[in-house]
DNA sequence: CACAACAATGTACACGCGTACATTATGGCA
DNA sequence: TGCCATAATGTACGCGTGTACATTGTTGTG
């Protein structure tokens, strides 16, 4: 394996020279600057990036941690999946040379942000599917403290201003669901909402209400349930949605995987959708449009929270450090209306 | 940003003794573990794991080679979605501390893999999305001539037999769907794939052809179509299909987007699925269940192929090296009958 | 008690690079 | 020619760690 004294030694100049040519650092002769490169191409030579890494002081690659759940495909969820591509399609596209490192937590439980800036294992973090438990919060907290380059996806913390995060608007997102369903005259709609430890599920459900109460329905007439998000608890949901029919005649989920999975579990139960309950799901997956019936849902911009929330922290990176340190952005949704609920002359968009 | 030589001041002890300590290397006094541990803690010492790596030689995390286009959401995408979940739960379970490195590439460009070795930014790679063309063959046998633990998935180099891979058996896959149709009496069995530069792709239409010629059915009677296994390629192959059809009573596609583009494409055409042609997908992506009619298609473990890849490569990292150092595995398929072929009364899976 | 064996710790250096600073060429101008 | 600014290059060192080797305690055995 090469190093860079050798490649001196062959082209006869100090290994500093070496590096200047290498680097693009300081005024360089033509001539040496051939010579160097002649020799480093003769020498297959390869700069070692993690002594570079060593001596910079900077690793070069931005850290995205995620949650790990057993047995759960998570690249395979739209959520994950969508804000991922987001990331990566501004990695690629700022030519940092540097990769993306994964990063896997034990979702709720601490983890030490902190630490991973210290080992200097990244120059900048990413933090996907947080939620506001307490462990999870101090510990995103402290990396404020920190004043590194990071940012938080799709969670707030409203509480701590310091912490950078770009959110998706999800209180106007169900607002406007709700509505929809409200303007074809249903009162009596429930709400499957997943887990509240999450900023957006709390918010999902404050739109719902904001509509509800908006119309005059009071706060505890229509039931609110609980799922993860998952497929699998929107059909286990379809129990207690079922019992409750009396006291509902429409539905709204806080994802679309949760809609389809209760829509599968009403079926089962003698239910047509939208004809028994309407269903109108949350995200615009694509599952969503290829489902049967097609989900009225919430389009989210999760790659685009993705991209950005990567491009902000790839430019503080690269240059005008400590200027708009921390941002807090929020990005519209927008209604898709499809047949889960009842076709009427509606604006389709917007 | 407290150093060891600070802990070990403070500890009172030397740096070797602190790295011992950390290391959990050599017989260590308790008394002085101790002791350095207390201090680490009260300095707030946290290991630079770049200096580490510079001082080791490896970087400590697996690399994952992605192709990067413009605009695609690769990680929506079931097929690499599954792939990088199974990766992610090896390296999860693995406890090796380090992460996935994940870097793009231009899908058809050579890549400079060994760089990435010689570079010592990753200790092992996984290689995504690779092609037959010859740049990309020809800078992944390079990597086999390093001898460095690499593995491909799901793109075979039969003609090399020094680089390791994991792939399923596609050969069988769609061997088993055009079985389903001729079985059920169908005879002209068209074949929508995907581009031939890669080994899955050409596999797919081996499997196909050799059920056709076993039932006596001569090579050019019937059509191959090709796409790029986007859904928007299916979509557009249905006017092709449409014009051929007939020459078809049945479709056979490469996977399970394409399958719905051309059911949709099909329909607009009106075409109704299966009554006027059956149409068999490929991969059961969770569209396949979800679609309507829920599509017939090929079951591929992804999932299991991206754990098993990486699985191997920190085996081979954290031991016994040298060993089975070129592997190939094949994994299975199983046929999943659903409702866009006809019902009759066959084996469910198997 | 002498000595070996081993436990526990210290010393010293390599790892490959970036870069501040020192030094030497070069050219323009009075 | 002499002088200075600047170009071009060399020298020297730090970055923080892992670890081979040397050294110093400690214990057991004859």
């Amino acid at each position: 394996m090469a190093t860079r004294k050798e490649v001196a030694r062959m082209a006869g100049v100090s290994e500093a020279t070496v590096s200047r040519v290498l680097n693009g650092v300081g005024p360089i002769k033509e001539s040496t600057r051939r010579r160097v490169l002649e020799a480093a191409e003769k020498l297959n030579y390869q700069l070692n990036a993690v002594a570079a890494s060593f001596a910079r002081g900077r690793s070069g690659n931005i850290g995205v941690v995620l949650p790990h759940v057993p047995k759960v495909h998570l690249f395979s969820t739209y959520y994950f999946a969508e804000i991922l591509s987001g990331i990566g399609e501004a990695v690629q596209g700022g030519e940092t040379g540097g990769g993306l490192l994964l990063l896997y937590r034990k979702p709720g439980e601490a983890y030490d942000y902190v630490s991973l800036f210290r080992s200097r294992r990244v120059d900048a973090c990413l933090i996907l599917g947080a939620s506001s438990l307490e462990p999870e919060r101090q510990s995103i907290s402290r990396l404020a403290d920190e004043g590194v380059p990071f940012c938080v996806v799709d969670q707030r913390f409203a509480e701590d201003p310091r912490i950078p995060t770009i959110v998706a608007d999800h209180v106007e997102g169900t607002y406007r669901a709700a509505r929809l369903l409200l303007d074809l005259g249903y009162r009596r709609i429930g709400f499957l909402n997943g887990a509240p430890q999450y900023s957006n599920s709390r918010d999902r459900l404050a739109g719902y209400r904001k509509a509800l109460e908006e119309a005059g329905i009071g706060g505890e007439a229509v039931p609110v349930f609980e799922g993860n998000y998952s497929r699998k608890s929107g059909y286990e949901a379809a129990e207690a949605v079922h019992r409750e029919m009396h006291r509902l005649d429409a539905m709204l989920c806080a994802n679309d995987r949760m809609a389809i999975g209760l829509i599968q579990g009403l079926r089962e139960r003698g239910c047509r959708i939208p004809r028994d309950l309407p269903v109108v799901g949350y995200d615009n997956s694509d599952a969503a449009a290829l489902f049967d019936p097609p989900l009225t849902t919430v389009e989210v911009p999760f790659f685009e929270m993705g991209k950005l929330a990567a491009e902000r922290l790839i430019k503080r990176l690269s240059g005008n450090a400590g200027e708009e340190e921390t941002f807090q952005a929020v990005l519209p949704t927008r209604l898709v209306i499809r047949s889960s609920s009842p076709i009427r002359e509606e604006n389709e968009s917007e």
